[in-house]
Order: structure tokens, then C-alpha cells, then sequence
DNA sequence: TGGCCACTAGCACGGTTGTACTAGTGGCGC
DNA sequence: GCGCCACTAGTACAACCGTGCTAGTGGCCA
């Protein structure tokens, strides 16, 4: 669907992260994971990458304050990335923090591996996970796919119904220029029909 | 773990209820799955059962009075049941007083199958689902368009990238009858591409 | 009974789409 | 410098799309 989508894990207890690590590559086989044991380590790589990594899966080393500051900040510069938090604590001030932060998950390390896997897929579906009462509101989405800036102007025009030569005009582009932007992006959502585009791209919340 | 699981899905669109219902069922293959066009019929046979159901799928044909009355009672008189809603309505007023209500989640109906199969297993997992913000736009007042049997299923497979001879071949029609059936169901949405033709679904919650 | 509507099926035609090629430019990292 | 990638522009072609016509069936309602 995607072929260079990268998921980052990031927690400091050696077992839980590999075991993580193969839910979540097991559940994503086509994704590219790397697993962490410090939330710095996987923040570099995540800068390094060419393009941003489409989820993080971290682990709540976080101290109070950082919920703050480290998490509104991670979450300011991957808009486009879902960010699962996963932690020991689960009280209910850790976990309204944690949402207010923007993220869109939050799972409990003592639920059973089912549990997560089934959390972590809906959040990738789009939705807002959180482990019990919690009307946390949260903002941003979480999307798996990376378009170009050309190829999501291109996505929207063709949402609105405009046909390549009219986008040609829009973004002053030679209509040839344009389907080769369609064509790519195309690929890029892994459909064939613009129709099926825009589903797409509804349903990745970038439309 | 679940011998005689029953799960209860109430919904009064009949495309939607029957889709919902047998994604439901191919999600969870041991559970007895009962579909229902009405609230009441749900509850009733929820009453009668032997054992308490594991699972409510309900659709918000709920009024806003009613979000605090009856959805709190479901609550009550079927404490160990998970209960997700599933509604066109998806503003932040309705998801807040919905999810006050105590339920285990709350799903878009534009959201598409694999996002609501991902909430379901979520919240049977004992997760909190909300939907994210980036989904659907579905303004209050409900679908403003009416669109036949026949023109919402030609929509729901052209929304999937298919082609006519394709959807055609779903509904065991001519090319011919898809063609005018889509051409019908633009002049109600007041489009002119299939592109748009989603947008406008989306927007209207009919996907 | 006649009118209306949804649904079915077909033909013809012009425009659009999506893909497969080539080919040049500018930016970025190694 | 070299490769890679996004972006630009073009040609050619097969397939698909959307609309305009005609025409028949069955249901519903006044």
C-alpha cells in the first residue's frame, strides 16, 4: 500500500519493546519498524528519515513536565504522524495530560497483546484510543501515507470534482503535467480511480 | 471465552445496518449477530436473552433528549456490555454528550469498513474509541440529498475505485443500467464527476 | 386508467482518464 | 561530482466516462 512507511517504538524495558516491536511488525508487514530504548534516539532517526515516519509507539518515560513540553512538540512536528503512548501509569490525570498533548492513543503496558494490537489498528484507522473514562478531545490526525505538496493539491482539486486540464489552469501547470502528478499519486495511495483517491484520502484524514 | 456471545446491531438504514452487520459478524465468527431497524426491538430481545449481550452497535437515532435518558439507561441495565454508536452527526457536542452517556465508543458512519472493523475490535478489547476530528465534515441537519437503493449502492462501489462494467458486474446489471444509474445519482448530488461524487457522500454522510 | 417513478437495456459520440514512454531542471545528501 | 527525487513538459494509445437519445417493465397513487 505504501512501500516506505516507517513506525518508530521507543521504550526502555528491553522485553516489552521487542515484544512490541513483532506485534506491531506482524500486524504491518510491509511497514519498516525500528525499535528504541530512548525517546531521543528514536526522535534523530525520525528527523533523518527522508520522509516522517506515518506512527510512533512510545513509551511514557516522560517525566511530568515533559508531557508538556516534549509531547505538544513531537506532536507539533510530525502533524502527520499517529503517536501512541504506552505506559505503566494509568491514572486518570496521566491519561487526560497525555491526550491533551495531542497524541492519539493511549494504551495500558498491563492490557494483553490482543488488546494493543487491536488499539494501535484502529488508531491507525484514524480513530482516538484511550483506556477508560477520558473525554480527552484530541486534535490532529494520524495519516500512513506520505503525498508531495504537488500531489495533495492535486488530490483536493480532484475531490472537487475538477478534471486534469481545469487543475492544469488552478495550478497554472501544463495538463500533461498534471496527470504525471494524478499518476503518482496514484500509486502512492495504492488505488487506481480518482474516485477511489479521494476514499483514500478521506479515510487517511487528509482530505 | 465467548460460547454464546449474541451482539445486537440497531440501525434503520437498511444498506448500512446489513454492511455493518456482516462486517461484524465475518469480525467475529462464533458471536450470534442480530441486526434490528429499531432501537426498541434491540432492547426488547436484549431483555428476553438468557445471558446479557456482549455487544450494542447502535445507530444515534437517538434525539438529543434522548442521549441522556435512554442511552444512560442502556448503560445501566447492561453494565457489562460494551456499546458503540455509530451516527452521520459526528460535531463535537454530540460526541461529548454521547460519550457522557458512558458508552465504549463512538464511530463515524463516513468513516470507512476497515476504520469501524479497527473501533470495533478496539472497544471489545476494552478501549475507549473516539473518532478523530479530520474525519467527515457531516453538518447538523442531516443528508440534504436522497438518493435511491440503487444510486447509494452504485456510490458506495464507485467511492471503492471500481469501474461500471465492474459494478455492473457486482449488481449483475448491464454497463448500460450503471451508467445511468450513476449519471441519475450525479443530478441528485449536483455533481458531475465521480470525484465528486464521493466528496459529496462523505460530506453528507452517506459513506 | 393514466401518470409518475425507479429500474432495466441498448446505441452513439465526444471528451476524459490513466499509463507507458522520453527528457530537461533544480535541490539535497553522500 | 553523482545519484536520487520532485517537478516540469510532451507524445501516443487504449480504455473508460458521461450524456444524449429510445424503449420496455413493474409498482404506487390518485
Amino acid at each position: 500500500m505504501d512501500e516506505a512507511e516507517t513506525i518508530l517504538v521507543a521504550d526502555d524495558h528491553p522485553v516489552f519493546r521487542d515484544g512490541l516491536g513483532s506485534l506491531i511488525q506482524s500486524q504491518n508487514p510491509t511497514a519498516a519498524v525500528h525499535t528504541f530504548d530512548a525517546f531521543s534516539d528514536a526522535l534523530a532517526l525520525a528527523r533523518s528519515l527522508p520522509s516522517p515516519p506515518s506512527l510512533f509507539v512510545l513509551d511514557l518515560f516522560f517525566s511530568r513536565k515533559s508531557i508538556k513540553s516534549e509531547l505538544p512538540a513531537l506532536r507539533r512536528e510530525f502533524r502527520r504522524a499517529a503517536i501512541v503512548v504506552v505506559t505503566m501509569s494509568d491514572d486518570t490525570a496521566t491519561i487526560d495530560a497525555v491526550m491533551a498533548a495531542g497524541v492519539n492513543g493511549f494504551i495500558c503496558k498491563s492490557a494483553p497483546p490482543h488488546q494493543i494490537a487491536a488499539a494501535i489498528a484502529a488508531v491507525r484507522a484514524g480513530e482516538i484510543v484511550t483506556p477508560s473514562p477520558a473525554a480527552g478531545r484530541a486534535p490532529a490526525g494520524g495519516m500512513s501515507t506520505t503525498l508531495s505538496e504537488r500531489q495533495l493539491e492535486v488530490l483536493q482539486l480532484i475531490a472537487q470534482g475538477k478534471t486534469n486540464k481545469e487543475i492544469a489552469q488552478d495550478l497554472g501547470l501544463s495538463p500533461f503535467t498534471v496527470r504525471l502528478h494524478v499518476s503518482a499519486m496514484f500509486r502512492s495511495l495504492g488505488v487506481t480511480t480518482r474516485a477511489a483517491a479521494v476514499t483514500k484520502g478521506v479515510s487517511e484524514g487528509i482530505l
